[in-house]
DNA sequence: TTTAATTAGGACTTTATTATCTTAATTTAA
DNA sequence: TTAAATTAAGATAATAAAGTCCTAATTAAA
């Protein structure tokens, strides 16, 4: 919806490093496999966040993958960007009439202006140490009511 | 972003009918080339509104397609869904964390689904006949600041 | 020093979306 | 009645996103 797939992918992951808080690395495998990603796919994406340093990659036998910084400094934008790209210069119009601006608007600009920058705060206001720990409340309240077998992270 | 390239065509092509309110058929060429959309892949998209009965369609010398009702009965997630399909059942998690409730809400659920909500409302409010008439203010309003050459629909 | 375990990286495959090509069916005008 | 102009429809092609496969490089343990 807002992003692709891929980017989906790396902020389950970053937020499952972020979660896990582990001083050693976390392999790859044991993230595709609480999220049910692709192991192979999941593993191309790592190599993009860690050349955009989201993530910190050690090779070899005891390796894998931690937060390239502290979780408090990684926003959500931050992972997007890094796997989708950069945003457009321009706003784009929703119903891709001519140029998006405020001074020309297209008769769903001024609703469609407001959402857009609702969705760009809300993907800029977090950083990963507060959704580590909201996470972290769900799954304990959905292990409460019963959900365990829904639950696929965070096997400690 | 909300809906496929194939539907943004298709609530232009939607549009471009409403502003020229005219009672012969518009040819498909006719809107394809207004907004430079590929003629035969817009002739796709018509046959798919003509099914879903958003648009009539008249074959032959001098056919065309006009809106299958009137103007302010068709709203634009009607478009969206004949052309995109219908949206999933249940509500998607923006992150992709097991189900999403209010129940038991992601760090971002609380933000998302207000802004989703909006997203919905959008596209459910306005009826053609309000959006052509704002197409065509903001085409008038371009022309006095002199973009006439990025004005490419309503040839008349 | 060899072997096993891990990420890196290139090539490939699959699937969905977008777009084009070709021919058929329909309708009006000449 | 024929020809021209239109949409309908099926097949194919191009592109992008998602996913897989195989081998290389690296590292630690045996
Ligand atoms: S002009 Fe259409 S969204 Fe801004
Ligand atoms: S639970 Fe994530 S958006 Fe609702």
């Amino acid at each position: 919806m807002l992003y692709t797939k891929s980017a989906e992918y790396a902020i389950q992951a970053m937020i499952y490093l972020a979660e896990k808080n582990s001083p050693k690395p976390v392999m790859i495998s044991e993230i595709a496999a609480a999220y049910e990603i692709p192991q192979q796919f999941l593993a191309k994406i790592a190599q993009i966040l860690v050349r955009h340093r989201l993530l910190i990659a050690i090779r070899g036998r005891n390796g894998g993958v931690k937060l390239g910084r502290s979780p408090k400094d990684i926003y959500i934008h931050q992972v997007v960007e890094a796997v989708d790209g950069p945003p457009p210069e321009q706003e784009q119009c929703i119903i891709g009439l001519d140029y998006c601006s405020d001074e020309q608007p297209c008769p769903l600009h001024n609703k469609w202006s407001v959402i857009r920058e609702q969705i760009k705060e809300m993907l800029e206001a977090e950083n990963l140490e507060h959704l580590a720990k909201r996470v972290i409340e769900k799954r304990l309240a959905m292990r409460e009511l019963g959900f365990d077998d829904l639950i696929g992270a965070v096997k400690k």
